[in-house]
DNA sequence: ACATTCTATATTCCATCCATAATCAAATGT
DNA sequence: ACATTTGATTATGGATGGAATATAGAATGT
C-alpha cells in the first residue's frame, strides 16, 4: 500500500463535528460570553443527540471556554481585563522559552512555512477570521520547531481562550497593517537567527495587542467559578 | 439562614465520583501507563453506566492523563524522560512568576496555613499518598496567594500529570527526610519575605526531584499522539 | 407587606439499547 | 509460503427515554 496523504478523510464522529462547530461559534461571536449552552438544543440544531454535545462541552470546559455547575448547565466564560493580562503574561514567559529552543532548530522547510504564512496573510485581505487563523499559524510554525509538546499544548490553550478577543483586534485596518509589519520584522530576526531580537519583536507585538484588547474587555468581573471538583 | 460551612455535602454526581476514583487509581498506580481503560467495564465495576465514565475520560484526556483515538478507546498516557524534563522546566518558569507575585501578598492566615502543612507533613510519617498530597498543599498554598487563576490552573495540570511519578520519589525514607528539610528552608525564606531565596530553594527542591524521577521514567518512547482534533 | 413553603416546569444527568467501526483469525488466491 | 480478502467478534459512539435536581412562580402564614 502506498503512503496515504497527510490526513485521510476519517469518518468524523459526532463529537468532533460538534466540537469544531462550537469552537467556530465561540470564535466568530455567534455565542457570546454569559450565554447558556443547552446540550439538548444544540444537539437538535446540529442533528445529533445531547450526549456528544455534553462531551464536547466537557472538553471546552477543560480549555476554559465554558464553565459548568452541576445540575445548572454550561455558560460561556467571560474574560475580563485581569484574565487577559494574566494570559498574556503567561504567554510571554512560555513563548520566550519556545523561541529560544526553536530558533536553533529551524530547518529550511520551517523557514519556507513561515514565509508562506506571511504571504497568505497579505492575500487574506480583510477576512478577519482568516487573518486570525493565519496569524496563529505563523506563530505556531515557530513554536512547533521547539519540539516541546507540553509547552505547545499549553500555548494552544492560552491562544484558544483569547482567540475571540484577538479577532476583534484585527477589525481595524490600522491594526491589520501593523500586524503584517510586525510579522515581517519578526521574520527578519528569525532569518538572522537572532534569538534576542525575535523575543523583543514578539514582545512588542504582544504588548500592542494586549493594550488594544484591554479596551474591548469587560472592565472587571469576578473570576469564573471553578467546577467539577 | 446561617452561613453554612465551607463546602456542603452536595449530592455527588456519578461523573464526580468516577472522576475522583479514576484519579486515585492513576495516582496510586492501580492503573498503569499503557493500560487501556474500558468505559463499560469501569462503569460496571463502579455501579454506573458508561456515559459518565466517558465524560470523566474526556476530562482526563484534556489533562493529559489518558489519550484517545476515535473508535479505538482510551489508554493511560506514558511520560518518558523528555516529558518529565519538559514539565519541570515549564513549572520552573511559571512557579517563579507565581512566587514573585505571591510573597508580597502573603497575610497571616496564609503563613499559618503554610506552617500547618509542614507540621502535617511531619505527622504523615510513611504514608506516601498522604505525603504527596500534603507536599502539594504546601506548594499550592503559596501559589494561591499570587491570585492568578489561570497560572494556577496550568500549574495544577502540570502537577496532576506528574503526581504519579512524584509519589515514587517519596518512597525512599532518605527522600522523605530531604523533602521535609527543603520545605523548612523554603519556609524560612518565605517568612523573611526573601523572594530570590525562595525561588532558589524551590529550584533546588525541584532539581533534586527531577534528577531522581528520571531514574524511574521510561527511557524514551515516542510522544503520545494527539487526539480529537 | 414580607418571608416562607409548596407546586409546576424545565433541564440536567444517567441507564439502557443499538448501529457502526475496528480488530483478529480463518479462508482464499497467487 | 506469503499476502490479501473475507467473516465473526468486540468495543466504541450515539439515540432514546426516564429519574432526579434546580428554578420560578403561586400559595400560605406571620
Amino acid at each position: 500500500m502506498v503512503a496515504l496523504m497527510g490526513s485521510f478523510e476519517r469518518p468524523m464522529t459526532a463529537l468532533q463535528a460538534v466540537l469544531s462547530e462550537l469552537r467556530r461559534r465561540l470564535l466568530d461571536g455567534r455565542i457570546q460570553p454569559g450565554d447558556p449552552i443547552r446540550p439538548d438544543a444544540v444537539g437538535e440544531e446540529l442533528g445529533v443527540s445531547a450526549v456528544p454535545v455534553r462531551e464536547a462541552l466537557r472538553i471546552l470546559e477543560g480549555e476554559g471556554h465554558v464553565t459548568n455547575r452541576p445540575h445548572r448547565g454550561y455558560v460561556v466564560a467571560e474574560l475580563d481585563i485581569d484574565d487577559l493580562t494574566e494570559i498574556y503574561r503567561i504567554r510571554e514567559l512560555l513563548e520566550e522559552e519556545a523561541v529560544r529552543r526553536a530558533i536553533p532548530k529551524l530547518d529550511a522547510d520551517d523557514l519556507a512555512e513561515l514565509r508562506s504564512t506571511i504571504a497568505e496573510m497579505a492575500k487574506a485581505g480583510d477576512d478577519v477570521v482568516e487573518l486570525t487563523e493565519v496569524n496563529r499559524r505563523f506563530h505556531f510554525a515557530l513554536f512547533e520547531a521547539a519540539e516541546l509538546p507540553h509547552l505547545l499544548r499549553i500555548l494552544r490553550m492560552l491562544w484558544d481562550s483569547s482567540d475571540r478577543y484577538r479577532l476583534r483586534y484585527l477589525i481595524t485596518p490600522e491594526n491589520r497593517r501593523l500586524v503584517q509589519e510586525q510579522h515581517r520584522r519578526i521574520m527578519e530576526a528569525i532569518e538572522d537567527r537572532d534569538v534576542e531580537r525575535v523575543i523583543k519583536e514578539k514582545s512588542l507585538h504582544r504588548a500592542h495587542a494586549i493594550d488594544t484588547l484591554i479596551g474591548f474587555a469587560d472592565p472587571v468581573s469576578e473570576s469564573a467559578a471553578e467546577a467539577v471538583g
